[in-house]
RNA sequence: GGAGAAGUACCCAAGCCGGUCGAAGGGGACGGUUUGCUAAACCGUUAGUGGGGGCAACUCCAGCGAGGGUUCGAAUCCCUCCUUCUCCGCCA
């Protein structure tokens, strides 16, 4: 959610934000409409005055022994007079929330207008491998090692789905356990949190009511739930649980930054997005990632995000793997986000690099979503804080990426030696 | 899953047969007096927050788990939901 008093202040400043990323809006109206709110509340809260000061009088005049069925009847009208405002003030907050909620962040000042032709590539690690014989497709190789059952995935959950064996199991349980380490030398606190999350989790993200259809939701027990008869979802990314931790609490400041890591699965639809090209497990229905976030006070985020950066950086550059890193252009950064880098590693048989972490900082956007504050000790006020989230990493696309790149000649794929420890020292996959 | 009980400010807790109750009391915290220092004692302050109006001083509204309802008036009565605790059942 946008700040409303930058609105009513700045109005083409933000809309000249707004439209960077392509998106178009007129706050005319809406500026009119909240003068109109705001004189409704000044009435309503006017006769709401009388209604107390009358209120407190009328046990006096009782105790006086003067009679009150006039005044009883005068407060009655306006107490429907109150009722009848209420509501309508009800609904201009309404029509105004509704409004700010299909508000997307504002892109920060040094990022570029427009949609993906415009991302830039900041860094390059490494160069594309090159081989001496024909290189092969991840889905081959990983289904003639054993490491990746896809068949049997499709027959569980469907298309989308695969199942991890043996090796491969093993490989997707060493990545995650290279992360954790590297984030626990960091200092990064370690969450396990719920998978299941509730409505609210959903719209402190920012993902509500938005992108509600993208994610798998639950249907309610009998008779309880809300309006569409969902109350909670299965969480897309840890992000989603990770910034609903501190919702609706004020934090101390020399508490901040506050920084965490999780490991959950990650659940999505991905409707109508499947491409022949993305066959294998670059896009699945479930996925693991492990999900970096901090909260931070608003002048320490810029850097806290070249921070996130840097470890995502780190951990693809410790596996070795080629990859570039690129600084999105407004209009495809996601709606909640002010700035957002895109790690890419390279898959050979794909001859085109894909997304493996994705490091953003959303700014206050999600903190007055969801209420996270801290007191400013200066000030002694409440400020809302700066989140900041990144994958750390998702295994999903390392994993091609990792046998596409370490295959040899006989059909063997090297295993990178940062992971070796938790594969029994093993040096290579091997056809068992 | 069933049956009970409870959710009040930073914490504990009174109020709960409706009306100067936005809320007693205690603890804690902060400030002060006393003091060689500390402690103790005593005095004082302590609803934060969100939202209106006002240049401002200031003022008003909301708020007793959440949301509705009854009433001129709700912490107090009614309904729904959430959470916690106790007991029973079931179970990894």
């Amino acid at each position: 959610m946008l700040d409303i008093q930058l609105i009513r202040t700045q109005p083409e400043y933000v809309r000249e934000g707004l439209a960077r990323k392509g998106f178009a809006v007129d706050f005319g109206p809406f500026l009119e409409k909240d003068r109109l709110r705001r004189e409704a509340i000044f009435e309503v809260e006017n006769l709401k005055a009388e209604k107390n000061r009358v209120s407190a009088e009328i046990p006096q005049l009782k105790k006086a022994g003067k009679d009150v069925t006039e005044t009883l009847a005068r407060m009655k009208l306006v107490s429907d007079g109150i009722r009848a405002k209420d509501e309508a003030v009800a609904r201009m907050d309404a029509e105004q929330q509704a409004f700010l909620d299909t508000l997307p962040n504002l892109p920060f000042d040094d990022v570029v207008a427009g949609g993906k032709e415009n991302n830039r590539v900041v860094r390059v690690f490494g160069e594309k491998p090159q081989f001496a014989f024909p290189a092969r497709h991840h889905v081959d190789i990983v289904e003639s090692l054993g490491l990746i059952d896809y068949a049997r995935g499709v027959k569980l959950g469907g298309n989308g789905f695969w199942v991890y064996r043996r090796d491969g199991a093993r490989l997707e349980w060493a990545l995650l356990n290279y992360f954790i380490e590297q984030h626990l030398a960091d200092g990064y606190e370690f969450i396990l949190p719920p998978h299941i999350l509730n409505e609210a989790c959903g719209y402190t993200a920012g993902q509500f009511p938005k992108f509600r259809d993208d994610v798998f939701q639950l249907r309610a027990d009998e008779g309880a739930g809300g309006d569409a008869g969902f109350t909670h979802f299965i969480l897309p990314t840890a992000e989603t649980a990770l910034v609903n931790l501190h919702r609706d609490e004020i934090l101390d400041e020399d508490a901040l930054p506050f920084k965490y890591f999780a490991y959950t699965p990650c659940y999505r639809k991905e409707a109508g997005s499947y491409r022949a090209e993305e066959r294998g497990m670059i896009r699945g229905h479930q996925f693991n990632k492990i999900e970096m976030f901090q909260y931070t006070r608003p002048e320490d985020s810029e850097a806290a995000l070249e921070e996130l950066v840097g470890k995502a950086e780190r951990l693809v550059q410790g596996l070795g793997l080629h990859h570039r890193v690129s600084k999105l252009a407004a209009g495809d950064c996601s709606d909640a986000m002010r700035k957002t880098y895109d790690i890419e590693v390279w898959i050979p048989s794909m001859n085109d690099y894909k997304e493996v972490s994705s490091a953003s900082n959303a700014g206050d956007y999600q903190a007055r979503r969801g209420s996270m504050r801290f007191r400013r000790k200066e000030t002694g006020r409440p400020e809302f804080v700066h989140t900041l989230n990144a994958s750390g990493l998702a295994t999903s696309r390392i994993l091609p990426a990792i046998v596409e790149h370490g295959q040899c000649a006989d059909g063997s794929v090297v295993i990178p030696e940062v992971l070796r420890k938790w594969m029994g020292g093993q040096e290579r996959l091997e056809k068992k």
